[in-house]
DNA sequence: GTCTATATAGAGATAGAC
DNA sequence: GTCTATCTCTATATAGAC
């Protein structure tokens, strides 16, 4: 059996790229990044990053469509733990709060920093853009019903807005807590905002 | 009595520059302006900018400067009016609406949107964006306070929290429904997050 | 106060050697 | 698959004429 070929630890080039870039343009925002920026991170030349991904837009691209997917995949497990309504939404709610306390400074949603910019984006990367909020929000839709059902959260309207509320709100108070109020702050919001969700 | 310069309908250049930086950062983000843009818009040479603002960040730093205390002021005037907390609320929110629907594409706050990319802000832009916050919040945590003794709004904990979360819900909703759901579902949001705050 | 012209730096991208 | 070298474009900013 032939072992793959990164054996010693080192990360698939390509793989090294696409984390770096993340890295940049959560911090930074998609206009912040450059191929210097990624090749000053990366052990490659500049021109190198060309061979892996031909443009940005499609780094971008390559970028969401990895991000994307691993999301869904951490928020469908949490969906399945044994556990309350309630509970799923905190535990939903601290993905975000995850990414915020992501060292060196506060990252903001990849997704949410690409909306921000979102007229320089490609037009695949829009779409996939688009899905990925879709998706959130079907799943919070999701575990909002469930908890009216159970009783462990309450509230009335349609729970697919309330789940872009609540979408909305993470996004933004990622951006807003960076620059005013830090993590304590996101999470007295977060707090906050299961506090409403509870009966009066 | 004598009339000022721009007589003619001409607005000062100053303010012009100032008009059109705004309107390209709103739209494509503080990365996407360039002196080129604006002097597309505005009719004056690139170089003409640098004599009003002799660099990118003190003009964005006068950007801040000048629309902070404008929408703060609109915020105080709505404060006054003799209606509901709640309907002052529902006004506050509407500020944030009516620049989502401004044309042409929809446009976010201007602090927000140099929040997302504060990583390439200037320091003294940096406290001007703290401050913005700082005082929205603190008008949003009186609104409740108000309307929490009136019994117009309902809800419990800590009002200037909750003014966090709202603040954070407009800035995140602008972002995610300019990309996912428009006008409509921002106007959905806020119906969404008025119910939350009424009695059960 | 606005212009033309230019300096300087950095961007994304390509060609071709190894 | 990665390198060096280079092309082209655009960015911010400055100098100096008008």
């Amino acid at each position: 059996m032939r072992l793959p070929k990164n054996v010693d630890g080192k990360k698939d080039t390509k793989e090294a790229i696409l984390d770096a870039a993340q890295s940049i343009i959560q911090s930074c925002g998609a206009n912040g990044i450059s191929y210097q920026h990624i090749s000053d991170i990366v052990n490659i030349r500049k021109a190198s990053i060309h061979y892996h991904f031909p443009t940005k837009d499609r780094l971008i691209e390559a970028l969401v469509r990895r991000y994307s997917p691993k999301f869904l995949k951490c928020v469908d497990d949490l969906i399945l733990l044994p556990v309350s309504a309630r509970i799923k939404l905190k535990k939903y709610i601290e993905l975000f709060e995850k990414t915020l306390q992501d060292e060196p400074g506060m990252k903001v949603c990849l997704c949410g920093m690409l909306s921000a910019e979102l007229a320089s984006m490609g037009n695949p990367t829009v779409l996939l853009l688009r899905r990925f909020y879709r998706e959130n929000i079907g799943r919070l839709s999701q575990i909002l019903d469930e908890g009216n059902s159970s009783g462990s959260l309450s509230f009335t309207g349609d729970s697919a807005i309330l789940g872009a509320l609540i979408l909305s709100l993470l996004e933004g108070a990622m951006i807003v807590s960076r620059t005013e109020g830090g993590v304590p702050q996101f999470k007295a919001v977060k707090n906050q905002l299961l506090r409403l969700l509870d009966k009066k």
